[in-house]
DNA sequence: AAATAAAACTAACCCTCGGTAACTTATATT
DNA sequence: AATATAAGTTACCGAGGGTTAGTTTTATTT
C-alpha cells in the first residue's frame, strides 16, 4: 500500500509522504483518540515538524478525514474479499458481514466509528460518503442477488434490509470492547447469523 | 424537571443552576456541536463567568456527559410512555422503538449520537451505561414477554435480538439528516417495522 | 448585632495546541 | 550557472480549557 513505483518523481515522493502521515495518524489516533493525539505527537515520530505536516494536509481534521477514507478502503477491500468465493447470495453476505464486523473490531479500526461523517467536518463529503455507500451498494446487490437465485426470502425490500443488516452490524463496532469475553470471530459469526436470521429463505 | 420543591436551601439552589447549566450546553452543542461552543458562550448565555461554571462540572467533558445523561433519561422516560400501553408485547415493543427513533432524531439529540460513550471519557462509566442498559434491559423483557403471550416467534434469542432492534434502530441516529426526504415519523414506523420483521409471530 | 465560616463569583492569568508567516535549504529545470 | 519551486524549520499568534488569588454574598454561631 506505502509503495511507490518506477523512478521517485516528486509528484510520487509527496504522496509517499503523506500516505505514509496518515498511516502514523491512524495507528496514533485509533490508539489514544483523536483529541489527545496533538500534531507535534505525530510529526515528532516521523522526525519532522509540525509545520512540515501542513504540507500534505489541510488540517488536522482533513488528515483525520484521509485516515478515515484509508480506514474504509481497506474494510471495503477485505469485504470485497471475502464476497468473491462461490456460493448462493445467501453465502456471500453471511461471509461479507462477518467479515466487515471483524474488520472494524480490531483495535486501530475503532476509532473510524467514533468519528464518523457528518463529525468528519472537512473537504468534499463526496470522498467520505463513497466509501460507505459502495459498501450499502454491495449489500443491496447482494440481497437482490438472493432473491433471485432463491437463497434469500422472496419479499424482502433491499433498501429496508440492507438498513437493518447494516444497523446490526455496525452496531458492534459501537459496543464492541476489547474487554469483552466473546472473542471477535464469536461475535461476528453470531451477529451476523442473527442479523440475516430473518432474511435467509427456509428451505 | 428543572424545578425546586419547598423551600430553596444552598443545595437545592446549586442544584437547580447545575441543571439549568446542563440544559443551556444542552441546546448549544445539539445546534453547535460539542467543539464549536466555548464554555465562554455557555457562561455569557447564563450571565456568569467561565469560572463560575466550574463550581458545578467537574470539566467541559464532564458536562458533556451531564448532557448526555440528561439527554438519555428524557430518552428512556419516552420510550417507557410510548410502552405503558395495553396489547401484546409486539405491539407495545413496536411503539416503543418508533418512540425511540423519533426522540433520538430530534434535533437537540441528534448530537448524543456522535459524543456516544465511551468518546464521553470523564467520570464514572456507571452512570454513563445505566441509561443504556436500562434500554437493552426493557427490550429484552418485552422480547421474553412476547415469547410469552405469542405475539413474537417461540424461537427467538432475547439477547441477540435486541443486539439487532437495537442496532437497526441506533443506526438511524448516525444516518438520519433533516434534509432527507423521508418524514420523521415515516422512517420511523418503516424501519421499526422491518426491524421487528423477522421476530414478530405469523399469525 | 457582631464575628466568622463557607459558598459563589470574578479578574487575571497560564498552558496547550491548531494554525500561519518569514525565512532557509534542497531539488529540479532552463 | 541562474532561477523557480518544493520542502522544511523557527518563531510566533490566538482560541480556548482550566486554575488561582482574592472579593462579595450568604448562612451560621456566639
Amino acid at each position: 500500500m506505502t509503495e511507490i513505483t518506477g523512478f521517485p518523481t516528486r509528484a510520487k515522493l509527496h504522496d509517499l509522504k503523506r500516505r505514509e502521515i496518515v498511516r502514523c495518524a491512524s495507528e496514533k489516533f485509533g490508539a489514544e483518540g483523536y483529541e489527545n493525539v496533538p500534531l507535534d505527537a505525530i510529526a515528532a515520530e516521523l522526525g519532522v515538524t509540525k509545520a512540515a505536516l501542513y504540507n500534505y494536509v489541510k488540517s488536522k481534521n482533513d488528515l483525520l478525514m484521509q485516515c478515515y477514507e484509508a480506514g474504509m478502503e481497506r474494510l471495503v477491500t477485505s469485504v470485497e474479499a471475502a464476497m468473491d468465493r462461490s456460493g448462493s447470495a445467501a453465502e456471500k453476505l453471511d461471509a461479507a458481514m462477518q467479515a466487515y464486523i471483524l474488520a472494524m473490531t480490531q483495535k486501530d479500526m475503532q476509532y473510524l466509528w467514533r468519528y464518523t461523517p457528518p463529525f468528519v467536518t472537512s473537504g468534499s463529503n463526496r470522498g467520505e460518503q463513497r466509501s460507505r455507500d459502495r459498501l450499502d451498494t454491495m449489500v443491496r446487490e447482494v440481497l437482490a442477488e438472493g432473491v433471485a437465485d432463491g437463497s434469500l426470502r422472496a419479499d424482502l425490500d433491499p433498501k429496508m434490509a440492507s438498513l437493518v443488516i447494516l444497523g446490526a452490524v455496525n452496531w458492534v463496532g459501537i459496543w464492541y470492547r476489547d474487554e469483552g469475553a466473546m472473542k471477535r470471530a464469536e461475535i461476528a459469526r453470531d451477529v451476523t447469523k442473527e442479523a440475516l436470521r430473518g432474511y435467509v429463505a427456509v428451505r
